[in-house]
DNA sequence: GGTATAGTTAAGTGTAGATTGAAGTGTTAA
DNA sequence: TTAACACTTCAATCTACACTTAACTATACC
């Protein structure tokens, strides 16, 4: 049973788990009390739904005191939920979740836990204009210059390699329908320019905002008009 | 409605429909009554969920006398289902689909219309090697050697790009995790070495048998030992 | 200690939507 | 011109499983 598709289908199929996967997407980690409102539904509901997801392998839980934090078990549930997001009917992407920020969110947002978005793709090509990172296969590789740029960020591209998580990919945007850098690297360069104040993240959406000091650091380093 | 993904994936959810979408998944476009001995169901049923699917513009039909014949109405419908069938658990990937002949389709199948499975990959990274073609950000270039070479095989490269189609990608293996080659390259050089007779589609499955023919040109050409 | 908050578990209920049965349209082939 | 076949449509039915109400555990903080 767990080692058919059937089964995991039938668990996205639920629009309550639905939301709590779509909201997830943005790669923080959120509090069952937290997705209960996000989904509009009861603490036992939601308790129900997440104990399901974590079952499958879907979610991961953390216990901080009396709080229980759940997020993606792993990298490819975020992927298969963009997946499905691509097969939504175009119509100029009209209502995207329901809300109403479209226009910031299809510009500048979080996927998973990387940039993505009109500025996460136009970032990911220039890193390749500027032979920063270049394409091999599946994966993206990272230049001798672009080590040295990324040691910029505090980002020490050897020791990221390590970690068993797949080091530099591309996704697939769904708003952009091009690719922008995914992997370990696309998230510590995310964290590194949250941590340098190029970006904000936003309360209750995967939108992210994009500082003064951020635009100005977009335009320089990458002629980049965000 | 039709503009969130809970449209989307409460489609994708019910067990039958899941089914037809895990059948289509080999490429071939299927009658009515063909998938709906292969979902197990009734008739009138399997008609109710194929118009949904249709609604949504998951699948496409065309009618030839008194038979209709379903198929994915765009690749981004099997590239999301594949996603999904990356999450299934691991566990060996003990029980595919609940058949028997996972050995086969582990080995060589058809991921939509394109070669996948074991054999995929490994063609795939020999089309590399031997420069033929060469990843781009997240698409595939064909060298001029590799135009060459697809012309052997009565493939016009310049023709296929003109199609609305992407040209070339790689399309992540569910069962190796590794990438092949997917797009309209991908289909093209499939069918034209069914054509040729190096491999044979099965009956009711993904699964690809390798010719005697095709097993000693994949040797000769690429040292691969399928 | 006591009280508030976060989350879970269990039993009973309700309903969306899948399924079935019966009757229909259009197509093929004898 | 009849019969068999491929598929659809429309009610009627049935049922899985999401949701509720209620009682419970665990942590936090005064």
């Amino acid at each position: 049973m767990k080692q058919e598709i059937g089964y995991i289908t039938s668990l996205i199929g639920d629009p309550v788990r639905t939301k709590i996967l779509w909201t997830l997407l943005d790669g923080r980690a959120y509090t069952a009390t937290e997705l209960a409102l996000c989904a509009d539904t009861s603490p036992q509901n939601i308790s129900m739904h997440l104990s399901k997801l974590v079952q499958a392998d879907l979610l991961a839980v953390e216990s901080q005191g009396r709080h229980k934090y759940y997020r993606f078990s792993r990298p490819e549930v975020a992927y298969a939920i963009e997946a499905i997001g691509n097969l939504i009917p175009d119509e100029k992407h009209k209502k995207i979740t329901g809300n109403t920020n479209n226009a910031a969110i299809k510009h500048c947002r979080t996927c998973y836990d990387h940039l993505a978005g009109k500025v996460g793709v136009l970032l990911t090509e220039q890193l390749i204009e500027q032979k920063l990172i270049e394409p091999e296969g599946a994966v993206y590789l990272v230049t001798k210059k672009g080590r040295s740029f990324f040691s910029e960020f505090n980002i020490d591209t050897d020791e990221l390699k390590k970690s068993r998580r797949i080091f530099a990919k591309p996704c697939l945007d769904w708003t952009e329908r091009k690719p922008h850098l995914a992997g370990a690297l696309g998230a510590a360069f995310l964290e590194k320019m949250l941590l340098s104040d190029y970006f904000r993240k936003t309360k209750d959406s995967r939108a992210i905002v994009i500082t003064a000091k951020g635009r100005e650091q977009l335009y320089d380093r990458f002629k980049i008009q965000a």
